[in-house]
DNA sequence: TTAATTCGGATATAAAAAGTCCGATTTTTT
DNA sequence: AAAAAATCGGACTTTTTATATCCGAATTAA
């Protein structure tokens, strides 16, 4: 519940790595999933799309692969789950795609949901995904992956 | 993608209904599902839930049902949350049950995910549940219901 | 004693997410 | 010319999660 999509984060950390690389680099999707044990089709498909939305460009062939074409401080977290997921809301009703709910005449609470649903977009839509890749290491992060790694060795 | 559990809907919507009751009126689990069209058994577990969580108390037994013993201004929408459905986080290996991610020690994009996830619980930590159940009509509700209406009967 | 109710566990169904497979095309390298 | 390394995109399968249902027990008012 509440989750972001798992293809959103393949699609954060390739852009990670990407901007990183910078230059006229290219990298393939084969390369980047098997850096980041991740499925290769999978990670193949979020690269597709974020050519499609115009973030990366692609080129085929041997010796191929992706590279950056748009500055990622333009680009922001909602506008990243977009390209990759499509249309996003905390509830049905209020997405773009319009399912049909069969409670609404007698829902009793649509519009507080329609303010809290515009107040969790908008935090996505002021955070670049720039922001989201930046390269700063913290004390979070390894305390994070620390008990991770006790977690799995437990197990 | 993003969305938040059906139940704690639910929820909501008998919150309202029950606090606009208000003093000493029971309401059962049956009157609130046949009034907003959702699952009996559904409206129950949820109804119980809130009792675990004591926002209500119930009393069992013919003519039995629940009613508010906390005050809504003092719940707010990510206890609610927690209440229901438990730990609340935009990916798994940051979430209270520690799930295991096969992918953390290759992640690169842990620490600002980490970052993201505290703001938007922060988010749900500052509506209260009164906030989310105050009964106001505005102009949006009626817009969305409308649209809602005619999408329905397009298909 | 019966009917209405809460309570809680178990199970079933449906929907969504995640992953896999396949075949086509493009381009470089041999 | 052929082979290898890639992107591309559709179809499909599997897994997981969410939603819903079913059942039996306990409680209490009528």
């Amino acid at each position: 519940m509440l989750k972001i999509n798992r293809k959103v984060e393949y699609a954060l950390i390739a852009l990670k790595h990407i901007s990183l690389l910078g230059g006229d680099d290219f990298v393939s999707a084969k390369a980047l999933s098997e850096k980041y044990a991740c499925p290769p089709e999978i990670m193949a498909k979020v690269l597709q799309d974020l050519v499609h939305a115009k973030i990366l460009e692609s080129i085929k062939g041997a010796g191929g692969g992706y590279k950056l074409i748009k500055s990622l401080s333009t680009v922001n977290f909602y506008e990243l789950n977009e390209s990759i997921i499509g249309s996003l809301a905390l509830v049905d009703c209020l997405s773009g795609d319009l399912k049909i709910c069969e409670q609404v005449e007698k829902c009793n609470i649509i519009s507080p949901l329609y303010h809290l649903n515009k107040k969790v977009l908008e935090l996505f839509k002021n955070i670049t995904v720039e922001e989201l890749v930046k390269d700063k290491k913290d004390k979070k992060e390894d305390e994070i992956k620390k008990n991770m790694l006790k977690l799995m060795r437990a197990s």
